[in-house]
DNA sequence: ATGTGGACATAAGCTGGCGTTATGAGTGAC
DNA sequence: GTCACTCATAACGCCAGCTTATGTCCACAT
């Protein structure tokens, strides 16, 4: 039996990713000889020796077959194969720092900085964004982050255990006063190869319901919207624990989703999922900052209000 | 005068990235863990031992300063900060996936397997995917990818040096044909504290040509595009060598800029981008598959070429 | 032509992280 | 009570990657 992989998971690429894909210090250090071009500034960029950058990249080159760096005793350029696995690079190290940051955030309660209370969707997606941008504006600022539903974001800010809270939903729990900060779209979504992918007539709202939906489970905000929506009707195909893995079920063409905007913006923009049309389903929901009424956010909250503010 | 570090380039986070973030394979091992349910049967997934998991995670907490994993003698369930955590760990590995096929694809140029060229934006965001989903359907194919521009694309094909080609723009190279497999939007975007992210009405030609933009530099296709809509007459705030150093500069707020949807797809959902309304410019491009006139893509090629007809 | 300096390569030695095997210890089912 | 499962701990070995110390190449200035 092994262990039969439910539906659409991880079909577990291969054994050693990790032994294809250099570490993150290595990524770095192509990404700084990228824009020094010189193996040595790069090095002295990254605290670490020139020899060891060097054997860094040689080992980087050995390890893809792929000559990336131009040596030259003038300096050194990426070759075109280089800059291509620069660029693929970049992204690593660009979700590296957005963990990084929700990760210190996680970590830095002890200290009594900025507290924040976020739903799931938007300290998973949004949160790390804008920690990166206060970091750059702020630096120092030690973020403690907690996540949960609308109702423990709730308790937290009138037990006064956080500064500023993060919501998705249509209400603003009583006790508190909050703004809008941007509108979360839930939509439809299908793999390219399926038949709603090359749908142009709008799906009415029985035709969705009546269809088995890869969806998160029951509690979810996602779910609830989804659930508001159809008239408790969605008919779930699977029900999967996180947002990535229903994606993943999705792009894998295991059936069509209803998923947030955000979750899916990438996976839109590079095709590997297709929006398909809607009509008469109110699928939105506002994503609001609140806090406690009559605590307006000062300091470092105010900072990553003002953030927030403008989407 | 240390570097100068140019303009909107990388802050440089902190030196140390790779020593607070733990490495692809900790990260696989707590996804694992979490669609597993169990330490020891995670260990086993991923080819290490039991003793050898316990202790990465235990490191990962201690590096985290969380606690991620809730052990019991009936197996291991992630706790609610394991669970964020798990969610970013992903989006590490999902990038680290789209390296890694992209590398292969790289290297593989010795075996006379599928040989492919590509423009670069093709290259960088649309290819992975693409890849990933080819070796699920077809496990151990090997392919090839040259990246270059156009002409590049059209002169291997000629050359009968590669099977199948991607360009973006608007006229098939002579000698070759080819479908249309998506449309790229060209779309104006600024940080959310430009004052464009707040403008409704949409921006006419002369004043986007009037405003000084963080662009690619000359010869890169979007340039292109974008030189021809405005009758070459595009103004360079900045002039940067990489799709994703413009990107960075747009995001810090160093100006607006004109990027593909495909490279700002997720920097839009979450917000951190801002899509400006434009009018009466043609910022779109198709993207085609192309191949020799006279010979039909078969075999490998031609299931490549089905993956990525359908957005 | 001839230094001089910057940039990369090579060599030798050290260290620490991560893996292994072998074992202990808690818990629930029968 | 014993089995079957979980996770933890201990002792040891290996290899990746760092450092320091050097060598080589080339461009440019004198």
């Amino acid at each position: 039996m092994s262990d039969s992989t439910a539906a659409g998971q991880e079909p577990v690429t291969a054994d050693r990713l990790a032994h294809r894909v250099p570490d993150l210090g290595a990524l770095q250090l192509l990404i700084a000889i990228a824009r020094l071009g010189s193996l040595g500034r790069a090095a002295r960029e990254l605290g670490i020796t020139q020899p060891a950058a060097s054997s860094r990249v040689r080992a980087m080159e050995r390890q893809l077959g792929v000559a990336l760096v131009d040596r030259s005793p003038r300096g050194s350029k990426l070759t075109d194969a280089g800059a291509l696995v620069t660029d693929w690079a970049r992204r690593i190290v660009e979700a590296a720092e957005a963990f990084d940051v929700g990760a210190q955030a996680l970590r830095d309660g002890r200290d009594k900085r900025l507290r924040v209370a976020a739903s799931m969707t938007i300290a998973e997606y949004l949160l790390p964004g804008w920690l990166i941008a206060l970091r750059h504006e702020r630096p120092g600022t030690a973020v403690q982050l907690l996540a949960g539903n609308s109702q423990f974001v709730a308790e937290r800010l009138l037990a006064d255990a956080v500064d500023l809270g993060f919501v998705e939903g249509l209400t603003v729990p009583s006790g508190l006063t909050g703004v809008v900060i941007a509108r979360d779209h839930l939509v439809v979504v299908a793999a390219p190869t399926h038949p709603w992918a090359r749908r142009r007539r709008p799906l009415d709202p029985e035709e969705l319901a009546r269809t088995p939906l890869i969806l998160r489970e029951h509690g979810s905000g996602t779910r609830q919207v989804l659930d508001a929506a159809l008239g408790g009707l969605a008919d779930p195909l699977l029900e999967l624990a996180s947002t990535t893995a229903v994606k993943a079920s999705a792009v894998s063409g295991a059936g069509p989703s209803v998923l947030s905007e955000l979750a899916v913006g990438e996976e839109l923009a590079a095709r590997r999922l297709v929006r398909v049309p809607v009509d008469g389903v109110p699928l939105d929901r506002a994503l609001r900052a609140v806090w406690r009424v009559g605590h307006r956010p000062v300091g470092p909250a105010r900072d990553l209000l003002s953030l927030t503010r403008a989407g």
